[in-house]
DNA sequence: GATAAAAATGAATACGTATTCACGGGTTTC
DNA sequence: GAAACCCGTGAATACGTATTCATTTTTATC
């Protein structure tokens, strides 16, 4: 690969020149640009973002520390992610949170030397934060928060929880179960927390199932569910993407949705607008994506001063969209 | 950041062994390792992979340019080629497919020394491939091909276009549509041809709906359909992502699926098995997923000295998969 | 037309790492 | 006991770029 220097040589000027005219420096005579441009155009030359990164210490691109992509709501947030990063001129390394293997993946993003770290898999108490805020990179977290504060967008997801509750009472069900995935996450926390309110005497643990969010960890809570003496009537799963997990099983087994069974997801991801799903479900107040959120926030933080960072804490108002998946109690 | 220049200085040698004790080289006394070992965590040290990256004239990064997420088809290969290409050590930039601007994502690509690429959104006659073979960089497609060969890793999409044709055909229908993407894409041209092949005189051109893959696209193309005066009875929609277009868009207009239309689609995505959703589609036969002879095959060019780089080209055997979305002409 | 100011350029350097080479001290070999 | 060898280490260097500084050339000012 043609280097710099090679262009210079062509061109009959010194390396620092081409430099000047890769980067639009005023101070370079208009003959000499053209000499350089074409140089670099036989050479078919590609500054190299390697050596430029080092150079000027800072990367322009980004971390996406995304939860996986199996759950729809995560395909939306990192395409809008990366979109925008792209937009503004910074890439976007992705990376996928891996069940109790999270520590590595920090790892590895810390050694990337990137500007900035979007996240949305941390848990409530992750050690995790402090080291990012010890190796002083920006980062923003969307959809889960860590108790000790940061940059965040989420959700109010105890209003959420609360809201799939009360439109489950209100079609006269009275038994009503929570499906979701583990507590030590801000968003299953909250969301499990606005249900146990809103329900308050009639909620009950046995209808409380903490999974690990896989379809078959959800398929043997609904199974669970089932074979209690007192089944629930409706089931509010704490993401759309456990939600149609329920709805499948349920279907499969010759329940009817909402008559046996109603279900509320959370999340409005695109496909619980199908015709054939039409599933109830809470998420936020469309003034735009969380992710959009995060990653304009963490992009200001690059570019902003160190001292005159300013935090960004952003709790979006719920929901509820109600569809045909939840109906009055029979 | 620390350096490792930091680090040699506190423990007392020089940089090159600080080198060394990180790479593991076996010639470095063990107490020295010690040493150094220490001297890293207190400085809570990590390489800077840029500065190796710029030595090492290597990345250890793959670029994926994969199809938009919204279509799940991505998603899955997408998540599959990352956790390989990880699992190998290696990173992966994620770019998107821009339509109409794929030119700039290239060139972006090519400026981040990546040590391979492995790319799902090449057109058939797609100029980037000269390109590519003129830079050197080891590169594979999976899914679509290009008409000058290269390594890539693909289904036969003319017998699986002329599978669901013949499918349809055996359900007694006579009048099947067939709505696809671009035919400059090797996939919907080869599906076309399949399922031209298949109907032979009943194959009519006005039940040929080529779209850009949008929803409204599809929805557009759909009503033109239904405005014939002969409509189809049945549709075969190149990608499952269109075939739910279809589903939900009929459904909502009172169609019942597969009384009033069948549908087929193509890839098989998780989606489809969903009970409410029982889509009949085409897909190959479960050796590995695509993506994954795409990554495997690529690190091994990577590994491999140029001389000796072999080349890969899969064309996968199609199968059907009967769902419930097609049924008998009545 | 002399002097100051501005514009254009190159030499030298730094970013953080891995690698090559040289060197000293210890061990083996006959 | 000298030659041959291996082990452990540091000095010097290179990767490709951007930047600082000094220098030369051009333009502006009176």
């Amino acid at each position: 690969m043609a280097s710099s220097k090679d262009v210079a040589k062509r061109a009959g000027v010194s390396q620092p020149t081409v430099s000047r005219v890769i980067n639009g420096s005023t101070n370079v005579n208009k003959a000499t640009i053209e000499k350089v441009r074409r140089a670099m155009e036989e050479l078919n030359y590609r500054p190299n973002l390697i050596a430029r990164s080092l150079k000027q210490q800072k990367t322009k691109s980004i971390a996406l520390i995304s939860g996986a992509l199996h759950n729809p709501f995560f395909v939306d947030s990192t395409t809008t992610i990366v979109n925008v990063a792209n937009a503004h001129g910074y890439r976007t390394l992705v990376y996928f949170e891996e069940q109790g293997n999270n520590e590595a993946v920090y790892e590895e993003v810390l050694k990337q030397q990137v500007d900035g770290i979007v996240l949305s898999s941390i848990f409530i108490d992750d050690p995790v934060f402090k080291e990012l805020e010890h190796s002083k990179i920006p980062f923003v977290m969307f959809n889960r928060r860590h108790q000790a504060g940061g940059n965040f967008v989420e959700i109010d997801n105890e209003q959420a929880g609360a809201l799939a509750a009360n439109h489950l009472l209100e079609l006269g069900h009275s038994k009503i179960a929570w499906i979701g995935g583990p507590t030590n996450c801000s968003t299953f926390d909250g969301r499990l927390l606005g249900y146990k309110k809103a329900l308050g005497e009639l909620g009950k643990a046995a209808w409380i199932k903490e999974t690990d969010t896989t379809e078959s960890d959800v398929i043997t809570a609904v199974d669970q569910l089932l074979a209690l003496e007192e089944p629930p009537t409706a089931i509010f799963a704490a993401t759309d993407a456990m939600a149609l997990s329920c709805q499948s099983y349920l279907m499969n087994k010759g329940y009817r949705i909402p008559e046996d069974m109603s279900i509320c997801g959370m999340d409005d991801i695109p496909m619980s607008r199908h015709a054939a799903i039409q599933l109830t479900t809470v998420t936020h107040e469309e003034l735009k994506p969380m992710g959009q959120f995060a990653v304009e926030h963490l992009l200001h933080l690059i570019d902003s001063p160190k001292e005159v960072r300013g935090s960004m804490q952003v709790t979006l108002k719920p929901k509820l969209i109600a569809r045909h998946s939840s109906g009055m109690k029979n």
